[in-house]
DNA sequence: TCATTAACTGAGG
DNA sequence: CCTCAGTTAATGA
């Protein structure tokens, strides 16, 4: 079994990444942001403006990247502006459970604004570039902008949702509704960023990656893909979803997307 | 390194 | 007896 870092690694293990500053501006790394938020919440023009003054610290990590650890005491949240990134536990053993995957314009740490030390991991899955916030920065936007607050606590709750769906396909479906489920939710978050490109869609995780975030290993992980592709439901290739019949897909998955809140409630 | 597949094993319905 | 899934190992991209 191959370890990983993890709470236990802290002062043990390997020397953390150094992450590189990035060139990129970081005016495009709020869009997605905003366009999450307009999605679940509705957003005025001036919580806009609020967020584009929002100062951001951006980096480049390669895969497989711890970003915040288990047991650390995050000062900063951490904005998705490129590729995707996972929160996941480790137990003893060097097996990784993937509580949740994040694409841009998601914050996966918000809540350590307020519950200051880790209590899972945040890495990256694929490299990403990604922008850092200071929790004084938000703290004193939460002060200053209360419809802000209530876009990122309402952020959270579905954040919250989204575990709860997640336990129950972990805890409940077959293998193929288990991953049929986690490309589906995926499909309806990269939706928002506009990200779907005709019946098809980014999934850039190794086989290993998605065995772990259904509790199954690489190699039954590998046979569910192959069974999805013969039976002509999706087909998943270099990191891509193409969807063959939509109507099966949606079946198997057992997709209801009111777990995820996309639309405002008024 | 990652993906693919076969062969074998055992649990459980 | 059948399905599901873990292990091991070989091989290909």
């Amino acid at each position: 079994m191959q370890r990983r870092f993890g709470a236990g690694d802290c002062n043990t293990g390997p020397i953390s990444y150094q992450p590189e500053l990035a060139r990129v501006p970081s005016d495009m790394i709020r869009a997605a942001l905003v366009r999450r938020l307009r999605t679940s919440s509705g957003i005025s023009d001036d919580d806009v403006k609020e967020i584009e003054q929002l100062p951001i610290a951006v980096r480049q990590y390669p895969a497989e990247t711890p970003v915040v650890r288990d047991g650390e005491r995050a000062t900063d949240c951490c904005l998705i502006a490129d590729g995707f990134c996972a929160r996941s536990k480790t137990i003893p053993s060097g097996k990784r459970q993937i509580l949740s995957i994040h694409i841009p314009g998601e914050i996966p740490d918000l809540m350590s604004l307020f519950l200051h030390v880790m209590d899972h991991d945040l890495s990256t899955l694929t490299p990403c570039t990604l922008g850092f916030i200071r929790h004084e920065t938000l703290r004193k936007l939460h002060q200053r902008s209360p419809s802000v607050a209530e876009l990122f606590w309402r952020d959270t709750l579905i954040d919250s949702a989204m575990f709860r769906e997640w336990i129950v396909n972990v805890g409940q479906r077959p293998a193929p509704a288990r991953l049929a489920h986690v490309m589906i939710e995926l499909r309806e978050r990269l939706r928002v960023i506009e990200r779907l490109d005709g019946n098809s869609f980014e999934m850039p995780l190794t086989q290993e990656q998605i065995g772990e975030a259904l509790g199954i290993t690489a190699v039954h992980a590998n046979r569910v893909i192959k069974q999805l592709r013969q039976e002509g439901i999706v087909e998943l290739h270099r990191g891509r979803v193409t969807v063959l019949d939509e109507r099966k897909f949606l079946e198997l998955a057992d997709f209801d997307g009111r777990y995820l809140h996309q639309s405002p409630t008024l």
